[in-house]
DNA sequence: TAGATTGTTAATCGATTAACAATC
DNA sequence: TAGATTGTTAATCGATTAACAATC
């Protein structure tokens, strides 16, 4: 049932380069979106031509953690949805930690695609006395003097940060002296983490100015992969 | 005063890689940080240390635009900052429109790091009748029906989409229809577009899922850029 | 001058693509 | 069987890095 033909799953021989593991991403995106069109198989070409890469990078990039694939007929959407997750670890809950409950804070509570992939934000953190011990979006709010307790407790090894830019680096520092593994950024400025501490920035001015320059610059650029028509830049 | 070396900027001789752009982002924050610390000049060493790069890549990144440092001396910061913001094209105000107006629409509309780079969230739109009419965070919320004549009075050349996936690429043809350049989406899904229009996504689960894979499978995943510490993936 | 640092070239490294035997 | 499509190898392409003359 998880590993239809007997193959590993998740177990890459060697170093995976992180646009690889991006596309998978958009691979399971695309899956589940096939699998909602009642699309029961899919194949590299189509998955490649949707998402404007080629069939042999889809091919290849499957290919550094196993064996998903029928000649001759292609992927099993729900078998390669259920591989993709494993290896993206996914087929799993992530309880997470939120550090920092402003505007984007409060909107990352209630915005439903994490709890669909698995992530679910079970404590949020502000230094704000008038939110501490509110409850926003079903999540409770507390002071940092219980990130200690709180993650030991609810086994957080993630943690998001939606603090202003001053505070950032002192918010991560707190999730590592806790012992959260993984941080993903939303303050506008760079952190800096202890070798085996994973950080996703996601800088929403800096997405905007890529656009800008395309824009501005008409042309000049180059497509670095979807020809028509792309998601997550790469 | 704006080409202190008479050397141009923003006119790249060829194609400029995305990956380039994207760290030109990037030397732009820290540059922006180093100037609020009261720093005057910085070398490609430093720069490239703080964001996890070699010096070598911070000055063939910025060798793709021109002439912007000074050998035995390295850079200016206000004068590579006023480089780096006309090549991004953030040397101008962009006015822009957001379609959708939930949970993560008007977080964004009160977001400040937007206006501090030039971009300015003009007008929102909603198909809500409830929201129509209303002002969020300063912005008027509209039905779709007004795209056009908004956009055309404001000049809107950028749009982002913040509605539900299910209504994304109806959302992204809409822009189009109007003449809009480029789209930041934030609905988690594949959007077609034509050639010309460009397109920047962010999928906050996939970004999630790039953290749980780096913790799940610690240590075999391929470091792409930075040592220690590093932000917005690359 | 000596020391520092640039811009750029050539060498290295890594990722993408084309092609094809194996398989269903 | 013929047709389709995989997994994988070898070839291509592109991006990163090391090295260094030129410059301040």
């Amino acid at each position: 049932m998880s590993d239809p033909k007997g193959k590993a799953a998740g177990s890459p021989d060697g170093a995976v380069p992180k646009a690889v593991v991006n596309r998978l991403s958009l691979y399971l995106r695309e899956l589940q979106h096939l699998v909602r069109d009642g699309r029961e198989t899919t194949s590299s070409n189509q998955l490649g031509r949707v998402l404007g890469f080629t069939d042999a990078q889809v091919r290849k990039d499957l290919a550094y953690f196993g064996h998903f694939g029928y000649p001759g007929i292609g992927y099993r959407c729900d078998e390669l949805i259920r591989a993709i997750r494993k290896i993206l670890g996914t087929n799993q809950q992530w309880p997470m930690a939120m550090v920092g409950v402003g505007n984007l804070g409060r909107a990352l509570l209630g915005y439903k695609g994490f709890q669909q992939q698995g992530f679910r934000i079970v404590a949020a953190f502000d230094s704000d006395p008038h939110k501490m011990g509110s409850v926003i979006e079903g999540v409770q709010v507390y002071h940092l003097d219980s990130l200690p307790e709180i993650t030991a407790t609810n086994r957080i090894r993630l943690g998001i940060i939606a603090v202003p830019a001053a505070a950032a680096q002192a918010a991560a520092d707190s999730l590592v002296a806790v012992g959260v593994e993984g941080i993903l950024n939303f303050a506008p400025v760079t952190i800096a983490l202890p070798e085996h501490v994973n950080l996703v920035g996601v800088d929403l001015a800096i997405e905007l100015e890529q656009l800008s320059f395309a824009v501005a610059n008409r042309g000049s650029a180059k497509s670095e992969s979807a020809p028509k028509h792309s998601n997550e830049m790469d």
